[in-house]
DNA sequence: CCTTTATAAATTGTCGACAATTTGTTATTG
DNA sequence: CAATAACAAATTGTCGACAATTTATAAAGG
């Protein structure tokens, strides 16, 4: 499925699923940003003990979707403006750097594949109603490939596996349902488009100006709900 | 003092000194890489139980440091010169944004804080001698307060909380002594003036170049080892 | 003799209970 | 009446034991 993360494999402890479930209840906002965790609450509501929800507590920390203070205890994390915006300068350079690498190190199947795949987002009734591909499967499935086509161990660690869940935490939180939707496609095509002429250098340049058109849409949607 | 990490705070609890034992051991390689690790047995040596060793681990995994597989173990990571340039092309992007971020946002006391480090610095007998700089203090100061000067708090956590403690334990067991103290000295020197005139886009540009010649500093000596 | 299967040992995952610390409440004092 | 101090309740941290799984060892079969 287009929304299936890479560097998730299925869960095999029990610790892993209570973990997946809190994963989608924090980031879908059924357990609402900022809320104290109770520890003996909610291992009561899962079922399980203490020590286990303590070990998917741990896992949710490295995702940055909870904070822990010692003796204190957790607190489901906060969206802030401030905090949307860090997240996108962090994108900005890490996707811009994995865009450069994916043009030097992808194999020439790999970035046909990824022709394949925005030409099948072209036929997609979704762009062609001109309001779903940024939101859902398409934007993400193609920022995926990418990071993937890097083929660094540590970008792909550090963007699918971490920053991902906060990113979707904040598009569902802030209710982003963009109407970039025609233009982030065309930004993509000159992506590959670069990638496939193996120029690194114009390939994390046109990323980086893709995340920040993103942001700066962003930011005036809100300074638009602001005036409202 | 100068090589510690301004997001580690003093250890509370007893798995916080484990961790940083551990931490200590690791980096400096008196547990081997690669070394497969025994629960019981670290925790007997330790005079801890399995459940307080296992909230350490947990700690060491966010830090990249160790590996886990559910049922099977934890690993303590690899060092490889493919891992080791993975680092470098994060620290390059990351760092490079960060600076950038710091031009931007930096107040001008802190930037006069900055200036003043480095004519310590200049005085320093390390430097003088032409051996330590890089490889100690001086460097890792130095990109700490810019990091820190980025005001981001992402930024801050994946660099300083997660990257910084690889990057030692690489420096360490590859046994990295730069000659590149004083050219180092003069790359910092041109950064903060980037910084100082609010030029965000030069600063980045020269804290790229920064790391990527260190980079680049190291895969020569590497390529030099292998020849003997 | 090597491969496969069954068994035993060891290791990891999970549990419930106790200890240490923090938080909330009440009583005391200036 | 506000501020502080002492106490009580609740929460987090740590422990040792048991269950589930994996790894190592030994037996059986081709």
């Amino acid at each position: 499925m287009a929304l299936d993360n890479p560097t998730l494999q299925i869960p095999i402890t029990t610790a892993d699923k209570v973990f997946d479930r809190m994963l989608h209840a924090i980031v879908d906002g059924k357990i609402t940003a900022g809320t104290k965790i109770s520890e003996p609450e909610l291992a009561k509501e899962y079922e399980i003990s203490r020590s286990t929800l303590r070990e998917a507590l741990n896992r949710l920390e490295k995702c940055h979707l909870i904070e822990r203070k010692p003796n204190v205890g957790s607190r489901v994390v906060e969206c802030s403006i401030e905090g949307l915006l860090e997240i996108y300068v962090v994108r900005e350079a890490l996707e811009g750097m994995a865009c450069r690498q994916a043009a030097e190190k992808m194999s020439d199947d790999e970035i046909a594949e990824m022709q394949a795949m925005l030409v099948q987002h072209a036929k997609s009734p979704a762009l062609q109603d001109g309001i779903a591909y940024y939101q859902e499967e398409g934007d993400l499935d193609f920022h995926y490939k990418v990071i993937l086509g890097s083929h660094n161990q540590q970008l792909i660690t550090i963007l699918c596996g971490q920053l991902y869940h906060l990113v979707r935490m904040y598009r569902i939180q802030f209710g982003m349902n963009s109407s970039r939707a025609t233009r982030a496609f065309d930004e993509h095509s000159r992506i590959v488009e670069a990638i496939a002429d193996r120029d690194g250098e114009l390939a994390e340049i046109l990323m980086r100006r893709h995340i920040a058109a993103s942001r700066k849409n962003i930011e005036s949607k809100i300074a638009q709900q602001l005036e409202q």
